[in-house]
RNA sequence: GUGGGUGUAGCUCAGUUGGUUAGAGCACCAGGUUGUGGCCCUGGGGGUCGCCGGUUCAAUUCCGGUCAUUCACCCCA
């Protein structure tokens, strides 16, 4: 019987690899310019700690969560999300006491028990960065202004809203609440379960009747108190005076319950209806409230899948196939080939050689599918002279060389040379 | 969790109004006179027609279920 891989998951096979190492490498460089230091911790946390830190009231921790007990019983949860476990080790390790602001980014594996569809897995990928102790609205700019770097030119609109702080947001709420419930008659049912859990949420229903309830109901903009409301306007100069396109969108209402004052999502348009490639914001109460000091952060978690699905929907430039190395194609002996391999790949040289027993033939189209810089024959003339014809796979134009790995790299850097320059 | 679409070769898909050995293109392998790839020609391997059950003399085809996938909702990255 045939054993699949599991719902949601996906593999990744050679070609799809080097797509993601690219981005990976572009990833770690912009994080190096921002200087975020990479982060990493374990795929599974005590349950406890995203129960008290993604709160008990959205989806993910209700019936999305990867929960198992281990042979001692304890409760333990694939992570979810990773904002939750770098809090966790930011208290652990008493970084209150490192350098303030403490940055860093992770590029990690997350699990929801999802429903599959485009551009969401039940295993994902997300670039997250957080930044621990800095309450200015420049800390804002400054992970916002990271996301933005990543998306360059993938045609994502950044909407950032505030829900308010732990003053504001719960007047408001109440506010929006009673209000909405005056007509919860015109609301969909879904709208109405939506009442009681997070009120913000049913601005955001796409149901026409819905919306346009929403568009009358009280903003949460209207009615921050003068603290947040003055943040957002320092946020808006500092975004603008960086250049940094974006619309202001009462409707961005995020998933987690840590969220405190500036929430944000970088959404495209051409990926499916899992447009948000980017989502994040401030988290100014939850460093207290898993232990900690209290600790001004905030954060976004990217995903990747999303994020390569974008730069596709952009039609970047189709990487060029790369030919590098060389195939070495025994006649009679295959001794001197395997040998000859080991030791320009001690060299740091790509070699390969026949393993099947093919005819020269089959070993020249081979050498041709598989991509490398150069393929040379060796057989009994190349054995008893010590000489052998290098052949550029591209040109096709050949070039004599003596028959040991010191030669071989020198002849190939010199057809490299020629080649490239 | 809800609602729709789709499951035939490694890939992209034809086809079967139910009836002998199920097709194409691409890919793969081999040959086209025994030491040089890409083009061309010839040949070849490869499919329990997703899985289980039902109707039938007969199911890959019809029906039901299931699994997977896909699109949307919900939610999120």
């Amino acid at each position: 019987m045939k054993i699949e891989k599991p719902r949601g998951t996906y593999d990744l096979l050679p070609d799809e690899t080097r797509k993601w190492q690219a981005l990976e490498d572009d990833l770690r460089r912009i994080a190096e310019l921002y200087g975020f230091g990479e982060i990493r911790f374990p795929m599974f946390e005590h349950t406890e700690l995203f129960m008290r830190g993604m709160g008990e009231t959205g989806d993910v921790v209700q019936k999305e969560m990867y929960t198992f007990q281990d042979k001692d019983g304890r409760s333990l949860t694939l992570r979810p999300e990773g904002t939750a476990s770098v809090v966790r080790a930011f208290i652990e390790h008493g970084l209150h006491m490192s350098a303030l602001p403490f940055k860093c980014f992770y590029i990690a594996p997350n699990f929801r028990y999802e429903k599959p569809q485009k551009g969401r897995y039940r295993q994902h990928v997300q670039l997250g960065i957080e930044c621990f102790g800095a309450a200015e609205p420049q800390a804002d700019v400054e992970v916002i202004s990271f996301a933005h770097t990543v998306l360059r030119g993938l045609d994502a609109e950044l909407h950032i809203n505030s829900i308010g702080c732990k003053e504001c947001r719960p007047v408001y709420q109440q506010n929006l609440k009673t209000w909405l419930s005056a007509q919860s008659e015109k609301l969909c049912e879904n709208c109405r379960t939506r009442l009681d859990r997070n009120p913000m949420r049913v601005l955001d229903c796409k149901v026409e009747t819905c919306a346009a309830i929403a568009e009358k109901a009280p903003k949460i903009n209207e009615n921050l108190c003068p603290g947040c409301a003055d943040f957002a306007a320092r946020l808006d100069v500092l975004l603008t005076a960086s250049g940094i396109p974006f619309v202001r969108d009462p409707r961005i209402v995020r998933g987690f319950d840590y969220y405190t004052g500036t929430v944000f999502e970088f959404i495209s348009h051409q990926i499916g209806a899992q447009g948000t490639i980017c989502g994040g914001g401030r988290y100014d109460g939850l460093v207290e409230e898993l232990g900690g000091q209290p600790t001004p952060a905030l954060g976004f978690g990217m995903g990747l899948e999303r994020l390569l699905l974008a730069q596709e929907a952009m039609a970047k430039k189709e990487q060029e196939k790369t030919y590098r190395g060389i195939y070495l194609a025994p006649m009679g002996t295959v001794e001197e080939c395997v040998r000859l391999c080991r030791e320009l790949r001690e060299l740091g040289v790509r070699a390969e050689t026949d393993l099947c027993a093919r005819s020269l033939k089959a070993q020249m189209k081979y050498a041709d599918k598989i991509g490398v810089k150069c393929a040379a024959v060796i057989g009994d003339d190349e054995l008893e002279k010590s000489k052998m014809t290098l052949k550029d796979m591209q040109t096709g134009e050949t070039a004599p060389c003596a028959l040991n790995a010191g030669a071989i790299v020198k002849h190939m850097n010199l057809l490299v040379e020629v080649e490239y320059t």
